[in-house]
DNA sequence: CTGATCTACAACCATCTGGTTGTATGATAG
DNA sequence: CTATCATACAACCAGATGGTTGTAGATCAG
Protein backbone atom coordinates (compact mmCIF):
# COMPACT_ATOMS: atom_id res chain seq x y z
CA UNK A 1 0.00 0.00 0.00
CA UNK A 2 1.64 3.17 -0.47
CA UNK A 3 0.66 5.77 1.86
CA UNK A 4 0.81 10.25 1.50
CA UNK A 5 2.18 10.93 4.65
CA UNK A 6 2.90 14.48 3.59
CA UNK A 7 -0.81 15.87 3.45
CA UNK A 8 -2.78 17.35 6.20
CA UNK A 9 -4.85 13.65 6.39
CA UNK A 10 -1.59 11.90 6.24
CA UNK A 11 -0.63 13.59 9.09
CA UNK A 12 -4.68 12.90 10.75
CA UNK A 13 -3.71 9.11 10.01
CA UNK A 14 -0.34 8.91 11.87
CA UNK A 15 -1.56 10.54 15.07
CA UNK A 16 -4.58 8.40 15.41
CA UNK A 17 -2.64 5.70 14.33
CA UNK A 18 -0.98 6.21 17.48
CA UNK A 19 -3.47 6.80 19.67
CA UNK A 20 -3.98 3.38 20.73
CA UNK A 21 -1.59 1.43 22.88
CA UNK A 22 -1.77 -1.69 21.14
CA UNK A 23 -0.78 -0.23 18.42
CA UNK A 24 2.17 1.89 19.76
CA UNK A 25 3.17 -1.36 21.11
CA UNK A 26 3.23 -3.22 17.83
CA UNK A 27 4.92 -0.41 16.81
CA UNK A 28 7.66 -0.09 19.44
CA UNK A 29 7.96 -4.20 19.38
CA UNK A 30 8.16 -4.80 15.31
CA UNK A 31 11.32 -1.71 15.28
CA UNK A 32 13.40 -4.60 16.44
CA UNK A 33 13.15 -6.95 13.72
CA UNK A 34 10.12 -8.90 11.31
CA UNK A 35 7.26 -10.55 12.51
CA UNK A 36 4.42 -12.17 10.92
CA UNK A 37 1.05 -11.14 12.37
CA UNK A 38 0.73 -13.79 13.66
CA UNK A 39 3.56 -14.01 15.50
CA UNK A 40 2.41 -9.79 16.99
CA UNK A 41 -1.26 -11.41 17.45
CA UNK A 42 0.12 -13.87 20.20
CA UNK A 43 1.23 -11.11 22.36
CA UNK A 44 -2.25 -9.43 22.84
CA UNK A 45 -5.61 -10.87 24.71
CA UNK A 46 -7.44 -10.02 21.51
CA UNK A 47 -8.97 -12.28 17.88
CA UNK A 48 -6.26 -12.50 15.38
CA UNK A 49 -8.40 -10.54 13.57
CA UNK A 50 -8.47 -7.48 16.16
CA UNK A 51 -4.87 -7.56 15.83
CA UNK A 52 -5.00 -7.74 11.86
CA UNK A 53 -6.78 -4.44 12.23
CA UNK A 54 -4.23 -2.47 14.20
CA UNK A 55 -2.08 -3.74 11.54
CA UNK A 56 -3.60 -2.60 9.01
CA UNK A 57 -4.30 0.75 10.27
CA UNK A 58 -0.27 1.29 11.23
CA UNK A 59 -0.24 0.52 7.63
CA UNK A 60 -2.12 2.94 6.17
CA UNK A 61 -0.45 5.12 8.22
CA UNK A 62 2.85 4.57 6.85
CA UNK A 63 3.83 3.48 10.20
CA UNK A 64 4.92 -0.07 9.31
CA UNK A 65 5.43 -1.83 5.98
CA UNK A 66 4.30 -5.84 5.49
CA UNK A 67 6.99 -7.85 3.31
CA UNK A 68 5.37 -11.17 1.70
CA UNK A 69 7.43 -14.09 2.96
CA UNK A 70 5.37 -17.36 1.83
CA UNK A 71 2.31 -17.26 3.52
CA UNK A 72 3.40 -14.92 5.72
CA UNK A 73 3.29 -11.35 5.96
CA UNK A 74 6.22 -9.79 7.66
CA UNK A 75 5.70 -6.55 9.97
CA UNK A 76 7.91 -3.77 9.75
CA UNK A 77 8.25 -0.40 11.80
CA UNK A 78 9.18 1.91 9.30
CA UNK A 79 10.87 4.81 11.26
CA UNK A 80 11.15 7.12 8.82
CA UNK A 81 7.48 7.73 9.80
CA UNK A 82 7.85 7.52 13.15
CA UNK A 83 10.68 10.58 12.73
CA UNK A 84 7.94 12.65 10.76
CA UNK A 85 5.54 12.20 13.37
CA UNK A 86 8.62 13.97 15.63
CA UNK A 87 9.54 16.31 13.95
CA UNK A 88 5.89 18.11 13.97
CA UNK A 89 6.28 18.09 17.31
CA UNK A 90 9.57 19.77 17.41
CA UNK A 91 7.98 22.09 15.12
CA UNK A 92 5.89 23.12 17.94
CA UNK A 93 8.08 23.17 20.30
CA UNK A 94 10.50 25.04 18.45
CA UNK A 95 7.72 27.89 17.80
CA UNK A 96 7.69 28.01 21.83
CA UNK A 97 11.35 28.69 21.89
CA UNK A 98 11.51 31.34 18.92
CA UNK A 99 8.22 33.12 20.80
CA UNK A 100 10.14 32.98 24.24
CA UNK A 101 13.14 34.86 22.26
CA UNK A 102 11.03 37.28 21.04
CA UNK A 103 9.21 37.89 24.54
CA UNK A 104 13.19 38.26 25.99
CA UNK A 105 14.39 40.58 22.96
CA UNK A 106 10.87 43.08 23.95
CA UNK A 107 11.84 42.87 27.74
CA UNK A 108 15.62 43.76 26.81
CA UNK A 109 14.47 46.61 24.36
CA UNK A 110 12.14 47.94 26.82
CA UNK A 111 15.27 47.93 29.36
CA UNK A 112 17.10 50.04 27.00
CA UNK A 113 14.24 52.59 26.12
CA UNK A 114 13.54 53.32 29.59
CA UNK A 115 17.30 53.37 30.42
CA UNK A 116 18.05 49.93 32.16
CA UNK A 117 18.86 49.73 36.14
CA UNK A 118 22.54 50.49 35.68
CA UNK B 1 -8.71 20.08 34.83
CA UNK B 2 -6.10 18.22 36.32
CA UNK B 3 -5.29 15.54 33.50
CA UNK B 4 -3.18 12.63 33.76
CA UNK B 5 -0.38 12.22 30.50
CA UNK B 6 2.12 9.42 32.04
CA UNK B 7 -0.26 6.65 31.85
CA UNK B 8 -1.46 4.56 28.66
CA UNK B 9 -5.13 6.25 28.64
CA UNK B 10 -3.16 9.67 28.98
CA UNK B 11 -0.84 8.94 25.78
CA UNK B 12 -3.95 7.83 24.12
CA UNK B 13 -5.62 10.90 24.80
CA UNK B 14 -2.41 13.29 23.87
CA UNK B 15 -2.08 11.26 20.49
CA UNK B 16 -5.53 11.19 19.51
CA UNK B 17 -5.83 14.97 20.28
CA UNK B 18 -3.04 15.67 17.67
CA UNK B 19 -5.20 13.16 14.94
CA UNK B 20 -6.95 16.51 13.74
CA UNK B 21 -6.16 19.12 11.81
CA UNK B 22 -8.12 22.18 13.63
CA UNK B 23 -6.38 20.77 16.69
CA UNK B 24 -3.20 20.57 15.85
CA UNK B 25 -3.59 24.42 14.05
CA UNK B 26 -5.08 25.37 17.48
CA UNK B 27 -2.33 24.24 19.08
CA UNK B 28 0.43 25.75 17.17
CA UNK B 29 -1.18 28.75 16.97
CA UNK B 30 -1.43 29.65 20.88
CA UNK B 31 1.86 28.61 21.45
CA UNK B 32 2.45 32.22 20.30
CA UNK B 33 0.28 33.97 23.45
CA UNK B 34 -2.77 33.31 25.07
CA UNK B 35 -6.23 33.94 22.81
CA UNK B 36 -9.95 32.96 23.92
CA UNK B 37 -11.83 30.81 22.70
CA UNK B 38 -14.07 33.21 20.81
CA UNK B 39 -10.90 34.59 19.06
CA UNK B 40 -9.95 30.81 18.08
CA UNK B 41 -12.67 30.19 16.65
CA UNK B 42 -13.10 32.97 14.56
CA UNK B 43 -10.52 31.30 12.59
CA UNK B 44 -11.83 27.83 11.17
CA UNK B 45 -15.42 27.25 9.44
CA UNK B 46 -17.05 25.70 11.80
CA UNK B 47 -19.35 26.81 14.99
CA UNK B 48 -18.08 28.23 17.84
CA UNK B 49 -19.50 25.37 20.28
CA UNK B 50 -16.86 22.79 17.29
CA UNK B 51 -14.39 24.77 18.23
CA UNK B 52 -14.87 24.73 22.08
CA UNK B 53 -15.40 21.00 21.79
CA UNK B 54 -11.61 20.76 20.03
CA UNK B 55 -10.17 22.83 22.38
CA UNK B 56 -11.62 20.73 25.27
CA UNK B 57 -10.08 17.41 23.51
CA UNK B 58 -6.69 19.46 23.55
CA UNK B 59 -7.53 20.52 27.90
CA UNK B 60 -8.46 16.66 28.10
CA UNK B 61 -4.92 15.94 27.38
CA UNK B 62 -2.91 18.44 28.79
CA UNK B 63 -1.99 19.93 25.53
CA UNK B 64 -3.34 23.20 26.61
CA UNK B 65 -4.24 25.42 29.92
CA UNK B 66 -7.13 27.46 30.17
CA UNK B 67 -6.91 30.69 32.35
CA UNK B 68 -9.85 32.48 33.41
CA UNK B 69 -9.88 36.41 32.49
CA UNK B 70 -13.13 38.01 33.13
CA UNK B 71 -15.99 36.44 30.76
CA UNK B 72 -13.00 34.96 28.57
CA UNK B 73 -11.39 32.09 29.41
CA UNK B 74 -7.36 32.31 27.49
CA UNK B 75 -6.22 29.42 25.79
CA UNK B 76 -2.81 28.35 26.12
CA UNK B 77 -0.19 25.93 25.27
CA UNK B 78 1.07 23.91 26.95
CA UNK B 79 4.85 22.92 25.98
CA UNK B 80 5.68 19.90 28.50
CA UNK B 81 2.70 17.98 27.05
CA UNK B 82 4.00 18.54 23.67
CA UNK B 83 7.27 17.49 24.79
CA UNK B 84 6.13 14.53 26.67
CA UNK B 85 4.23 12.97 23.20
CA UNK B 86 7.86 13.66 21.50
CA UNK B 87 9.61 11.80 23.91
CA UNK B 88 7.84 9.07 23.15
CA UNK B 89 8.61 9.14 19.69
CA UNK B 90 12.13 9.70 20.44
CA UNK B 91 12.04 6.17 22.64
CA UNK B 92 10.93 4.41 19.59
CA UNK B 93 13.73 5.84 17.29
CA UNK B 94 16.22 5.46 19.99
CA UNK B 95 15.33 1.48 20.04
CA UNK B 96 15.58 1.36 16.31
CA UNK B 97 19.42 2.75 16.48
CA UNK B 98 19.92 0.05 19.04
CA UNK B 99 19.23 -2.24 17.01
CA UNK B 100 21.35 -1.10 13.82
CA UNK B 101 24.16 -0.96 16.64
CA UNK B 102 23.82 -4.33 17.86
CA UNK B 103 23.06 -5.37 13.75
CA UNK B 104 26.26 -3.85 13.42
CA UNK B 105 27.96 -5.74 15.89
CA UNK B 106 26.85 -9.10 14.79
CA UNK B 107 27.69 -8.60 11.71
CA UNK B 108 31.72 -7.18 13.30
CA UNK B 109 31.89 -10.44 15.35
CA UNK B 110 30.93 -12.54 12.50
CA UNK B 111 33.70 -11.02 10.29
CA UNK B 112 36.31 -11.59 13.65
CA UNK B 113 34.85 -15.22 13.24
CA UNK B 114 34.92 -16.06 9.70
CA UNK B 115 38.44 -14.46 9.80
CA UNK B 116 37.10 -11.17 7.73
CA UNK B 117 38.76 -9.59 4.82
CA UNK B 118 42.01 -8.94 5.54
C1' DC C 1 -4.31 -34.88 -2.52
C1' DT C 2 -5.43 -33.59 2.34
C1' DG C 3 -5.19 -31.11 6.34
C1' DA C 4 -3.31 -27.39 8.90
C1' DT C 5 -1.74 -22.65 9.08
C1' DC C 6 -1.57 -17.69 7.78
C1' DT C 7 -3.87 -14.07 6.02
C1' DA C 8 -7.71 -11.32 4.14
C1' DC C 9 -12.11 -9.59 4.35
C1' DA C 10 -17.12 -9.07 5.18
C1' DA C 11 -20.87 -8.48 8.41
C1' DC C 12 -22.35 -7.13 12.70
C1' DC C 13 -22.53 -4.34 17.02
C1' DA C 14 -21.71 -0.97 20.85
C1' DT C 15 -19.37 3.05 21.50
C1' DC C 16 -16.92 7.23 20.19
C1' DT C 17 -16.21 11.30 17.11
C1' DG C 18 -16.99 15.66 15.07
C1' DG C 19 -20.18 18.39 13.62
C1' DT C 20 -24.85 20.83 14.37
C1' DT C 21 -28.58 23.69 17.08
C1' DG C 22 -30.57 25.24 21.19
C1' DT C 23 -30.61 26.64 25.96
C1' DA C 24 -28.51 28.44 30.27
C1' DT C 25 -25.23 31.06 33.07
C1' DG C 26 -21.88 34.69 34.16
C1' DA C 27 -19.56 39.02 33.24
C1' DT C 28 -19.36 43.47 30.95
C1' DA C 29 -21.15 47.80 28.78
C1' DG C 30 -24.35 51.48 28.79
C1' DC D 1 -31.48 47.09 35.17
C1' DT D 2 -30.98 45.50 30.51
C1' DA D 3 -28.78 44.02 26.59
C1' DT D 4 -24.87 41.88 24.86
C1' DC D 5 -20.95 38.97 24.76
C1' DA D 6 -18.14 34.71 26.08
C1' DT D 7 -18.64 30.38 27.59
C1' DA D 8 -20.64 25.96 28.92
C1' DC D 9 -23.32 22.12 28.09
C1' DA D 10 -27.05 19.01 26.50
C1' DA D 11 -29.35 16.68 22.71
C1' DC D 12 -29.09 14.99 18.34
C1' DC D 13 -27.09 12.87 14.05
C1' DA D 14 -24.13 10.57 10.44
C1' DG D 15 -20.03 8.28 10.12
C1' DA D 16 -15.78 6.19 12.11
C1' DT D 17 -13.65 3.00 15.52
C1' DG D 18 -12.50 -1.28 17.84
C1' DG D 19 -13.96 -5.35 18.93
C1' DT D 20 -16.36 -9.90 17.57
C1' DT D 21 -17.46 -14.20 14.48
C1' DG D 22 -17.55 -16.43 10.18
C1' DT D 23 -16.01 -17.48 5.50
C1' DA D 24 -12.61 -18.03 1.88
C1' DG D 25 -8.11 -18.13 -0.55
C1' DA D 26 -2.96 -19.32 -0.44
C1' DT D 27 0.72 -21.75 1.05
C1' DC D 28 3.10 -25.35 3.49
C1' DA D 29 3.72 -30.22 5.62
C1' DG D 30 3.12 -35.01 5.01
Amino acid sequence: MVVDQTSDAGVDRIFHALADGTRRDILAFAVGGRYSVSELAKRYPMSFAAVQKHVAVLEGAGLITKERRGRERLVRTDVDTVQKARVLLDGIEELWRVRVDRIDDLLATEKRITGGER
